[in-house]
DNA sequence: AACTGAGCCAACCGCCGAGAC
DNA sequence: AGTCTCGGCGGTTGGCTCAGT
């Protein structure tokens, strides 16, 4: 039943690719064309997985790609976009002609995270650190119940934060309570706004000379883990953290002792995307989040592009780069058919408001308050 | 010259939805 | 209807390069 394997995985080559194995999928390309994957390999004489085969054509030997560096303009088209819809990298690499998923992928984790960070911005939330801070304190002020539960674990402190400065200045939090961040909080997705981001975690503690073994908060010590990112217990049954540093829900080991339904609260696709929501203000001024699709597609088109918050250099609109033109791909009105969105960046907006006005009615008071820049 | 660590990026891994069988 | 692969995707890793010591 089913099809055979596209090939014996354990008798492929894998690891670089040499001149002569890139010559003989472009000779097979530049003959065939792309189509099946799976028979590239026997048909090309290579020794490789059709997805390996594919993989390599696709990030590096396409002849529609460029091999140079990133230019402002992209730069802050990217940050933009990851700002209004995450780590979509495919979405964000159809609005860079000539970039591929992966190219947009590497470059925002080896550059423009630091870059973000470096100028007090966490990279995930695109939210200036003190407020995340403020924000946090306000949450947990509000709603701390008393559970002392951490949404991060030690070993993802570890791995993700450099060792601290020497010179840095011996702080302390400044605001406690944000070690203390009721279970309830933490597992609502729509406090994803709200919960300090693994890189704004890292950058605080760059700020604070730690002495591990008698200052560091049990924020990070109380937790043991079982995956990756997040604790034991009953903390991260179901994390509202971003994809990113989140556990799948097959790695979940033990039901919650609580009564309280944290499946109502799971979500397949980590909706909402940080900052959606300003992006919707920004440009569309009475944009609310129960407003339907109808609205929508009579807005003026979107255009991550135009703002300059981050003080890097304005975007190149003379040449169309960076419109991402949402408005225009749903009501049907298209001025640049070079960069024009796609069908699935139109649904995939559409299926942001669904999600958005089902939070608003889970949770208006917290979808309700507003965040400014 | 040798070693070390950071930066970078190509490639791989594993998951998922769609569709073939 | 159920099983399986394909193709797409985001996350992670391995290895190369280079600067600093």
């Amino acid at each position: 039943m089913g099809r055979p394997p596209c090939c014996d995985k354990s008798n492929v080559k894998r690891g670089l690719w040499t001149p002569e194995e890139d010559a003989k999928i472009l000779a097979y390309v530049s003959n065939h064309g792309i189509g099946n994957w799976t028979l590239v390999p026997k048909k090309a004489g290579l020794n490789r997985c059709g997805k390996s085969c594919r993989l390599r054509w696709t990030n590096y030997l396409r002849s529609d790609l460029k091999h140079d560096g990133f230019t402002p303009q992209e730069e802050e088209l990217i940050i933009n976009l990851h700002k209004a819809i995450g780590s979509r990298w495919s979405l964000i690499a159809k609005q860079l002609p000539g970039r591929t998923d992966n190219d947009v992928k590497n470059y925002w984790n080896t550059k423009l995270r630091k870059k973000l960070s470096k100028m007090g911005i966490d990279p995930v939330t695109h939210k200036p650190y003190s407020q995340i801070l403020s924000d946090y304190g306000n949450i947990s002020g509000i709603l701390n119940t008393g559970n002392q539960i951490g949404p991060l674990n030690k070993n993802l402190y570890y791995a993700s934060t450099p060792k601290p400065e020497p010179s840095s200045v011996l702080t302390s939090f400044p605001n406690t309570n944000m070690i203390n961040m009721p279970m309830e909080f933490q597992n609502s997705p729509s406090n994803e706004n709200i919960v300090p981001s693994l890189d704004f975690m890292s950058h605080q503690f760059q700020q604070v000379n730690i002495n591990q073994e008698t200052t560091q908060p049990h924020f990070f010590n109380e937790a043991t883990s079982s995956c990756s990112s997040s604790s034991s217990s009953n903390v991260t049954q179901l994390s509202p953290l971003p994809q990113s540093y989140s556990c799948q829900p097959s790695q979940v080991q033990n039901a919650p002792s609580s009564s309280f339904n944290w499946s109502e609260f799971l979500i397949t696709d980590p909706l909402p995307f940080p900052g959606f929501q300003q992006q919707q203000d920004r440009h569309f001024p009475g944009f609310s989040s129960s407003t339907n699709q109808s609205t929508f597609a009579q807005t003026p088109p979107l255009n991550f592009a135009s703002g300059n918050e981050y003080g890097l250099n304005q975007v190149g609109q003379e040449e169309g780069i960076g419109k991402f033109d949402v408005g225009s791909t749903i009501g049907g009105h298209t001025n640049n058919n070079r960069l024009e969105a796609s069908s699935s960046v139109s649904s995939f907006v559409n299926s942001i408001l669904d999600k958005d006005s089902e939070m608003q009615a889970e949770f208006p008071d917290i979808l309700d308050e507003s965040f400014d820049y």
